[in-house]
DNA sequence: ATGTGC
C-alpha cells in the first residue's frame, strides 16, 4: 500500500488519507523513531488499518512502532460499535493482555547490593521460564483453570497467591467480567493448564531495578518510588493459552468476514462487527486470555516476594499492573457525543488521565501509572496518564524492535552479548543464551527517546527512571 | 508472541 507521508511539526506525522482509508494515520514519532529498514511495513499497516470498518478519529502509532502481525505494534484503532465497527484479533495481537507490573520494596539499593548474588540466584532457580515449561501453579484440574478465566488475579489472591492490596492495584480489579470460558477452544485450554505462573520467552522478564532518577516528585511519592529504592518488574502475557486463542479466532473470522461484507487489503487484518456473534465470541475469549495473564503476573509477582521476603527482609508492595495488548470496551467523545467504542491497544499501553474514575482512590489525583521497559541492560521508565491525550488514552509500550530477530542472530553473538552485559553490570540469567540474542540491546530502539515523544505528544508524563540490578530471562 | 515453519 503506499502512503502519503507528511511531517506535522518535530515529533510526529500524518498519513494522508487516500484510497479506501476511512481515516488518516497519525504516527506519534519524530524521524529518527521511524521504521526505515528496507522492505518494513509498519507505515503501510498503519495506513492498511485505517480502512477497518467503524474506525474513528484516526489509525494512531505510538512512538515505539514497529512491524507486527496485521496491526503494527505500537497501533490503536478505536472502532464505533454502533457503526458497524470491527473487532481484529490482529489489534490485540498473539500474546493476549501482555502486559507489565511494577512492585516496590522496602530497601534502598545500597542495602540489597550484598545479597542481590544469592536473590538472584534463588529467583532463578524458581521462576518457569523460556518456550514449553511448567508453570508455579499446580492445578488441581480443568475447573479450576475455568476459575482463573473468569476470575484472573483475583482469584489468585483468592486461593492465597497474594494480598487483597494486589487487586486494588490491578486494572480492571484483576479481572474482566465477560470472559466466555465456551469460546476458549480445548488447544488453547490443553496448553494454558500447564503454564499459569510462568515467563514465556523472547522480551518476557522478571528484573530487579532500583529508582535512578525521579522527574516528578509529587507523583513519584504517590506511587511510592524515590531514588534509590529497590523495584521488581514483571512483563509477560497470557503464554500458550492467548497464542490459540488467537489462531483459533483469526481462522474463524476468516471464514465468515464475507458474509459481513467485509474486505480487508490484509488476511491478517481478519475481523467482524464488535456487534455479531464471531465478536463476541471473540471478545469472550480474549478476556478469559486476559484474566490468565493476569493471574500468571500475579502468580510471578507473590513467587518473588516470597523470596523478598525471606532473603531481603522486605516487602513487595503492587504499584499497578497494566495491560498493553488489549481490546477493550470504552466511551469516549466521538461526533460530538460520548460513543461506546472498540479500542484496540496493540504493543500500547492504556493511559488513563488524572481523575479518572477507574484509578485506585490512591492514585486517582496523579493518573494511570504506564510501565516503559527498555531492553536488558539499558533504564525502564514509569510514566503517567495525562490529559490531552488525543490516542484514546494510550501511551508507548517499550523500546520498540528495530532489527528483526534474524538479523539480530546475523549482527551479534552469545558472546558479544554477554561481555556488553557483564560491562554495563548487570547480572542477566537467560532460560538460553540463544535465545536472548534476539533481545539485545542494538535490536531496539532507544527507550530514552521513546519517552520523549511520547511526552511531547501528550501520551503521558515522566514520573522516574529505573536501572536494572538484576534480570531474569525468557 | 508461540509445545517457533513453507
Amino acid at each position: 500500500m503506499d502512503i502519503r507521508l507528511v511531517a506535522d511539526g518535530p515529533w510526529r506525522f500524518r498519513i494522508e488519507q487516500t484510497g479506501t482509508m476511512r481515516v488518516p494515520g497519525v504516527v506519534l514519532a519524530p524521524r529518527d523513531l521511524l521504521p526505515d529498514e528496507p522492505g518494513d511495513q509498519a507505515l503501510s499497516q498503519v495506513a492498511r488499518v485505517a480502512t477497518l470498518p467503524g474506525i474513528v478519529r484516526a489509525s494512531y502509532a505510538m512512538p515505539d512502532i514497529h512491524w507486527g502481525y496485521g496491526f503494527p505494534i505500537g497501533g490503536v484503532a478505536a472502532t464505533d460499535v454502533a457503526g458497524g465497527g470491527v473487532i481484529s484479533p490482529g489489534g490485540v495481537g498473539f500474546d493476549i493482555s501482555c502486559g507489565v507490573r511494577l512492585l516496590t520494596a522496602h530497601v534502598d539499593r545500597a542495602a540489597l547490593l550484598r545479597k542481590l548474588p544469592v536473590l538472584m540466584d534463588r529467583l532463578d532457580g524458581l521462576i518457569p521460564r523460556g518456550l514449553g515449561r511448567g508453570g508455579l501453579w499446580h492445578l488441581a484440574g480443568r475447573a479450576q483453570l475455568h476459575e482463573i478465566l473468569r476470575g484472573g488475579a483475583r482469584y489468585a489472591v483468592e486461593q492465597g497467591h497474594g494480598v487483597p492490596h494486589d487487586v486494588e492495584r490491578c486494572e480492571d480489579g484483576g479481572a474482566v467480567g465477560d470472559a466466555d470460558v465456551t469460546q476458549v477452544g480445548e488447544r488453547a485450554l490443553e496448553r494454558g493448564a500447564g503454564q499459569v505462573g510462568s515467563l514465556g520467552s523472547a522480551n518476557h522478564f522478571l528484573e530487579v531495578q532500583a529508582v535512578d532518577a525521579v522527574y516528578d516528585e509529587t507523583c513519584a511519592r504517590a506511587f511510592g518510588l524515590r531514588p534509590g529504592l529497590v523495584c521488581v518488574m514483571i512483563h509477560c502475557g497470557s503464554r500458550g493459552l492467548g497464542h490459540q486463542i488467537c489462531a483459533d479466532h483469526v481462522r474463524a473470522m476468516d471464514a465468515v468476514m464475507q458474509r459481513y461484507g467485509i474486505d480487508v487489503p490484509d488476511p491478517q487484518l481478519a475481523c467482524v462487527p464488535v456487534d455479531s456473534p464471531e465478536g463476541r465470541a471473540y471478545l469472550g475469549a480474549m478476556a478469559a486470555a486476559a484474566n490468565y495473564a493476569r493471574a500468571n503476573r500475579q502468580l510471578l509477582a507473590d513467587a518473588a516476594r516470597r523470596v523478598f521476603l525471606q532473603l531481603a527482609g522486605s516487602g513487595l508492595d503492587l504499584l499497578y499492573d497494566v495491560s498493553h495488548n488489549l481490546a477493550k470496551l470504552e466511551t469516549h467523545p466521538h461526533d460530538g457525543a460520548r460513543a461506546l467504542l472498540c479500542v484496540h491497544r496493540k504493543g500500547a499501553t492504556r493511559a488513563l488521565p488524572p481523575g479518572h474514575a477507574d484509578l485506585p482512590d490512591a492514585l486517582r489525583r496523579f493518573g494511570q501509572p504506564v510501565f516503559v521497559p527498555g531492553t536488558m541492560g539499558t533504564a525502564s521508565y514509569v510514566m503517567t496518564g495525562s490529559t490531552g491525550n488525543r490516542a484514546f488514552d494510550s501511551c508507548c509500550h517499550g523500546a520498540g524492535r528495530v532489527w528483526s530477530r534474524h538479523r539480530a542472530h546475523r549482527e551479534t553473538s552469545a558472546r558479544q552479548l554477554r561481555q556488553e552485559l557483564a560491562g554495563v553490570g548487570v547480572s542477566v540469567r537467560p532460560a538460553s543464551w540463544r535465545s536472548v540474542i534476539e533481545e539485545a540491546p542494538e535490536a531496539y530502539k532507544d527507550v530514552d527517546a521513546v519517552v520523549r515523544a511520547s511526552q511531547h505528544n501528550d501520551l503521558g508524563r515522566l514520573v522516574a527512571r529505573l536501572v536494572p540490578l538484576g534480570v531474569l530471562k525468557g
